[in-house]
DNA sequence: GGTATTTGGTTTTATAAATAAACCATAGGT
DNA sequence: ACCTATGGTTTATTTATAAAACCAAATACC
């Protein structure tokens, strides 16, 4: 993708962001204590304008920040800002995606755990406002203030449109 | 990313799939119910040949299923499949996140909602064993049974491994 | 005190991917 | 019989990515 989307819809501006591997093999080095070049480096495969740049990416937009070390020892380490760390749950719900449907029970790589209790991380879901797991055809969408004309009218024709009370033939899932 | 990675951590096979952002566009509309070829190329913006490629990719890996409608109307639509709907829960915290962090409040281009009661679905997140939200540092890695050698002695490493009771010094956050 | 090594890059070159445009085949309409 | 829409594939051009070479500062080694 040469240019960033101009679309106004979320997934667009989060793809311009973080529709990148590498970026995302970055982020999970940095949860995973990661801080210096060399690590990332390493541990990524990256190579080096290319994790440099990506590293001076996520500094300007917030997500790490670069501190010089000083002197003696390494120079510079990456550390997580707050906003960096409010990726969790979107790496989190990656991780368990990925075991349950490309690893397979008995095949995780890795898996997460609540620290607190030293038991599996429970998994990530969408609930309802009555706290029971959302299926596909439960979750609707509605127009937000941030949507301009184009868009609404996008969201709109969607059959997952809040005013829609049953989908269109056409579209009937097949199964 | 020319090749795929080898590495066998989840994070890595999940971006060999989805580490790509036109992947994701054509995902999201598959969501927002497109089944055909002109309405994924129009809401995307993709070059046909990059559709088609990707299309071809996501019927070839489950997540759609491209289903001939005969000679009468679209000769072929494409729907999203069992394995295809899986990804609600990762799609839904990207749209929420990026409502958040990139949109924030009053900016939000689309709301996701809870059908059933027509109301703004609750934020999804990592919770506890005990059901109360996970912050950065409450959750941990432990090695699983897919886990080879190598990557056994990265997570090991890592300060957030379960075995580590409390970060070393020089990976502290700093604020 | 000179040489080598590590770290953290930048620059250059080669390769791969994305984009745009042209082309093609089938079906349906006029 | 001709025109249009759909759903592509092929080809050429542009752009991005990746690998490798290079560079500079700071230690570390001898």
């Amino acid at each position: 993708m040469t240019k960033p989307h101009a679309q106004t819809c979320p997934v667009a501006t989060f793809l311009n962001i973080f529709g990148d591997a590498w970026t995302w093999l970055i982020v999970r080095e940095a949860f995973y204590g990661a801080t210096r070049f060399g690590e990332f480096q390493r541990n990524t495969g990256a190579a080096k304008n290319l994790l440099s740049e990506r590293l001076n990416k996520l500094v300007a937009e917030g997500f790490l920040e670069r501190k010089d070390m000083g002197t003696s020892g390494p120079r510079y380490e990456y550390f997580l800002t707050e906003k960096g760390k409010s990726l969790i749950p979107v790496l989190a719900t990656m991780v368990q995606w990925s075991n349950e449907h490309i690893h397979g029970e008995g095949g995780e790589p890795v898996f997460l755990i609540d620290g607190k209790h030293n038991q599996l991380l429970p998994k990530i879901g969408a609930l309802g406002t009555d706290g029971r797991e959302m299926k596909w055809g439960d979750i609707l969408v509605r127009v937000g203030p941030g949507s301009n004309r184009l868009a609404r009218e996008r969201v709109e024709a969607s059959p997952f449109h809040e005013g829609k009370k049953k989908l269109p033939k056409r579209v009937q899932p097949s199964n």
